[in-house]
DNA sequence: GTTCTTCCCTAACAAGTGTTTGGTAGGTTA
DNA sequence: TAACCTACCAAACACTTGTTAGGGAAGAAC
């Protein structure tokens, strides 16, 4: 009993506070972009001081890592469970797909704040784990276009990795300006991107 | 002759020191984003120091201003051409995507720049030009898709504005993996993505 | 040879940054 | 009632930020 070894929340399991805290906060580096987002206006849109924010977080940057962490944990979840499914390749595809129109759904915040400033923070060790989510990624799409490809699904003429940078930058780029609630659901985005990318816009012969 | 208003280079036509420092804060903007950017960070890439950077520039937002400006203008130059040749809607879609690889082969940098802060900067007047530029391009592109809907080139059962987005997006995020003097030639990769967009990627039957 | 111009340096400035420290109102527990 | 915990505030901290003022070296203009 020596020794209280003050027993901050930052370790102990996520409270309400907290994840409502992370919430506007993601919701502020995604509108703003996290290096011109002050912990002062984080702050504002909590109603709250600056820093009151350092009882809940240890710093800026662990709120940001904590968002990240939430948002690919969760994506992950979706995404085993549709490898796992072992659906052929197409099928495959699709359920991918709209599976991330989901996470884009649930996580808008999120994946904006990913997509725009992902590239800067892998260099920090302490982000490291984008990069292996990144490579996890890629595997998954890649493996399941290269299927596609030998099953004769998937056109043989096209460069395999360009394909999956265009299908991996249409669906995730949809971030930046899609909204909730707004004419589209998840599904029927996805319907209509999976549609495009499949088949393509132009009329058939 | 009396106040010779001292003249600042500012105003004068660019000379190419001038056009040299800012292609290398194009660069460091890219590449660490333009908020993440510090003056000194420039100074160093460009070998003096960051407060010799003003008796070039009026600010760190003037460089930024004139790198979007000179990108834009050159931008819509091709673009102008193509839209002026008057070609079947098919065709002017081909042209504007082959002619959108092309700035991005030249202007690199400054196409992601403008892919990751314009959204932020429309809000101040100094670049209320953004929004100019970026209304002709919705405008141009959502009409070549409308005639191309109208005379049977493209397919009638997808929402216009989704497949504007489709198009515009995968195109411009290019920008972020593509580097130039890699294997692909601009006109290559525009050929490609062409193919995947109008034909789409699965196998006809 | 003197003056002028170009281009950069040195050194500082004020404002804004993330973060820390100590305190405190209000509820919960003993 | 007393001790304690939670969630915040108030005020400051060291540091970084964009920017400015004055000066000086090297070459061009006269």
């Amino acid at each position: 009993m020596l020794v209280p070894t003050k027993k901050k929340p930052q370790v102990t399991a996520a409270p309400a506070r907290r994840r409502e805290l992370l919430d506007t906060a993601a919701e502020v580096f995604a509108e703003q972009g996290y290096n011109a987002t002050t912990v002062r206006k984080i702050a504002d849109h909590a109603g709250m001081l600056a820093g009151s924010l350092y009882y809940h977080f240890d710093s800026k940057e662990s709120m940001l890592e904590e968002i990240l962490r939430t948002f690919l944990d969760e994506l992950w979840d979706g995404y085993d469970t549709v490898l796992g499914a072992e659906l052929g390749p197409r099928e495959t595809l699709a359920a991918l797909v709209t599976e991330s129109f989901r996470e884009i759904d649930r996580h808008r915040a999120a994946v904006a704040i990913y997509q725009k400033e992902s590239k800067q923070l892998v260099a920090q060790e302490r982000f490291a784990f984008l990069a292996e989510s990144q490579l996890r990624f890629e595997k998954a799409w890649l493996s399941t276009l290269e299927r596609g490809v030998t099953d004769r699904v998937f056109r043989t003429d096209l460069d395999i990795r360009l394909a999956y940078r265009f299908v991996r930058d249409t669906v995730w780029v949809a971030a930046s300006w899609y909204r909730p609630g707004g004419q589209h659901s998840p599904e029927e985005i996805a319907r209509q991107y999976l549609s495009m990318v499949l088949d393509g816009i132009a009329v058939r012969e």
